[in-house]
Order: structure tokens, then sequence, then C-alpha cells
DNA sequence: TCTACACTTCGCCATATGACGAACTGGAGG
DNA sequence: CCTCCAGTTCGTCATATGGCGAAGTGTAGA
């Protein structure tokens, strides 16, 4: 019980982990969709999520070659569902929370597969430059 | 924004911290006599308490030679209330913070000069020793 | 079966954290 | 002024954490 406890405020506790906690509020996204908005290298959002995952705040469901992330209903940690409510009333003006929800938009407008060739640092512009083709897959995984 | 959130969540993750929380939920309680539950150093103690405050999570006051922490109010960090109440919702049953309120109820029956004298381990007994003596002070600092 | 690629795991590094004892601080009381 | 002592601060240590790139995994599709 503490150590779940632990494991949800210690996963909710880090920046970059509420960052992201917040992008999914409205939305389940893929790895590459976070990191392009985080700006962040592949491997490190996936160890976030991964320890999301394993405090039980998120769930994860494979959907054709991405992997969906999902704010999680609470079924595997009891303390879930209070801290998920908490984050979802705060940081609703921080600076960079609007940021990322800005940024998140915009990759939300492109397709997939293009966001995920963009690399952390989102080398290939902030909107979208390579224009009309259009991904075989949905722009974003969705039930 | 995110600084407080991150502040409060990291401070209220740790597993010691979290006992202290649930240790105050009742009423104040001075250094030694959470060193006596926790059988930590002082030096530890003082130092977790010092996290709490910094996080908005705490309020200490001098009260004669003791200084007497106690749960806040939520004036100093906006997410303070809901992460104590978070907090006092949980761990009702955890057995490990049951040990502690049983710990407690003991410190609390012995005068307080006493438990501050035990020291980090608690060497002078589990229940009161020295009997009789009672502390110039009251039993507990209150206000 | 082979390639492509979204994601994970591993190894590494710099920094943060939690524990302690020793030394310091400051109010209470002689 | 001096002592006592609860509490804090400092220095040190072992471990945990967060970041990255490189290598590994497993699924989709040619």
């Amino acid at each position: 019980m503490l150590r779940q406890l632990e494991a949800a405020l210690k996963a909710a506790g880090d920046p970059t982990r509420s960052r992201i906690l917040k992008l999914l509020e409205d939305d389940g996204l893929c790895v590459c969709q976070v990191q392009a908005v985080l700006h962040l290298a592949p491997s490190t959002v996936s160890k976030h999520l991964a320890i999301l995952k394993a405090a039980g705040l998120v769930d994860d469901r494979r959907e054709g070659r991405w992997i969906r992330y999902a704010l999680a209903g609470g079924e595997h940690n009891p303390y879930a569902r209070g801290i998920l409510g908490l984050i979802r009333r705060a940081l609703k003006r921080d600076p960079k929370i609007r940021d990322d929800r800005r940024r998140l938009k915009e990759v939300l407008g492109m397709p997939l597969a293009e966001v995920c060739a963009l690399g952390p640092a989102g080398k290939a512009a902030t909107t979208a430059s390579k224009g009309p083709e259009r991904a075989s897959r949905p722009g974003r995984p969705r039930g």
C-alpha cells in the first residue's frame, strides 16, 4: 500500500512525467507523438511511460505498429484516480504546459508517420513541412 | 506552478515523509517525537520536515524549547490541500502505518523530555520506563 | 524471409536523494 | 555569562534517478 502510493506519487512527481500526464488528458498518444512534443530521445520517453505504467497511472495498448498510451482507469493502483484527478485540475495556467498543448495540437495535425520521422529535436519543422502525403493509417491511433 | 506541484508530490512521494504526514494527521509533533516513532537520526527527521515545509505541506512553530510541526493549511502551496487530502484518505490499513500509529500512542503517553532523551533507536524502552517524573511542560506541545 | 521501423532494453554518465555522525545555532534557565 | 539541549546545517557516503545513444525486440508489410 505504502509502496503503491509511493510509486504513484513519485511517478507523478517528476516534471517530465506530469507533462506527459497532461498531454494524455484529452487523448491517448503513441511514444513518438509524446517525443515530438517534449523533444526527448525515444528511449527517454519510453522509460517515463514505463514508469507511469508501472505506477498504474497509464495503460498501453498495441495498435497496429504503434503503441497507444492513455490515462489509466485506476484498476491497478487505488491511488491512481486521486492523483490523476489532482493533476487534471492542476497546471491549467502553467506556461510550459500551455506550450506543450500548443505543440501537441500541431503534432495532432500531422500524419503519424511523419511525426515519428521527426526525431527527438523536431528537426523537420514546427509546423508540418512535407505537406501533402497522408499516412496509410489515421492521423492518430484511435480505437 | 509545475515547480510547486513537483515539490509537493516529491515531498509526499517519499515513504518516510508520507509516514510523517500520517503521524501529523491528528496532532502537531516535535522533531524528537517523530524521531522516536520512526527510529531515525534527528538530522534525518529534521531534513525530511524541512523538505515537507519547503513544499508547503507542513508548518512549524516554536513552542518553548521545542518546535512543533503540523500539517499546513495550504497557504504556501495551492496543491497542498489536495495532496494532504489524498494522503489522509490513503494508507488507513497499511501495516507499517498502523505500527507507526501504535508507537505514536506510546510516545504521546510519555513526558516529552523523556521522549527526547530516547535517542534514534528508542533505547530506553517501548513503553515508558522512568515512570513517575513528569516534565515541567505538558506531555506534548500544544497551543 | 527480409526489410522497415516503433518501441524497449542496456550501458553509461552526471546529478539528486536519503541516510548518518559531527559540528553549529539559538532559546531556556542557572 | 555559561550551560544544556532540541533542532539545524554540513560533509560524506551509497544508492536512485533522468538523460542519452547503441543495440535488441517484435510487428507490419514487401
